[in-house]
DNA sequence: AAGGAATATTCCTGTCAAGGAATATTTTTG
DNA sequence: CAAAAATATTCCTTGACAGGAATATTCCTT
């Protein structure tokens, strides 16, 4: 998960990102799109091909650049956990508060 | 989301946030469960608060840290656009080809 | 083979953020 | 009120990383 957090948390990286969400880019267009120079987009798009979000289509000098649907489906089962947190997060501030406190009066007495 | 994204986007952050996925947690037994110090572990956690995926409920002298749903459900809504993914990525890198090569005749030769 | 188009790589520099150590702050308890 | 517990803040140093500029690479065309 880090690596996919790591590779979007940055802006021009999410905007590309964004932008290829429309579909499949050659660098020339990112570039000229997203208002950056075309080393820094071909940098971005090497960090993004590292963590896997995005793979390259060659065709002839271009390079098509395209994302991979894999890590937002990762993303998306990492959030699984997270869903259940809305029902029940007030109740176990509450549990929780019990818990220290039934700690507290055992300092050094353990069981 | 970028905000969310960067917030995450740090090893021990990260870690903070799936421990807190059990239950809120005072700063003290998150610093000892994640062999932490705790000053690094206050600091990130005043990022994640600041990012808007913690709250704080005071109880005596600790602080017990929560996680909150919205940043969550944010990045739920976010992934929507990308589900679609999947299905059609292929026809647009094809279609995408066509594009481009209809392009490539139409230099200085808008509509 | 030469030139050009599209992209990648390298080197350099500046910035930002995380960790360490020490200290300040707040709240409770005796 | 003093001391202790829990947490927050400050200052410092160091490493990573993004952007700029220049150059290398690859592939097509003629």
């Amino acid at each position: 998960m880090l690596p996919t957090l790591s590779a979007l948390a940055e802006p021009n990286r999410l905007r590309i990102v964004e932008l290829l969400r429309e579909g499949p880019r050659p660098v020339g267009e990112i570039a000229a799109r997203l208002q950056l120079r075309q080393p820094q987009v071909s940098k971005h798009l090497r960090v993004l091909s590292e963590a896997g979000l995005v793979e390259v289509h060659p065709s002839a000098q271009q390079r098509i650049y395209q994302l991979r649907t894999e890590p937002f489906q990762a993303l998306d089962t990492w959030l699984e956990s997270y869903r259940r947190l809305k029902e029940d997060s007030y109740d176990r501030l509450e549990e929780q508060l019990q818990v220290l406190q039934a700690q507290e009066k055992n300092h050094g007495h353990p069981e």
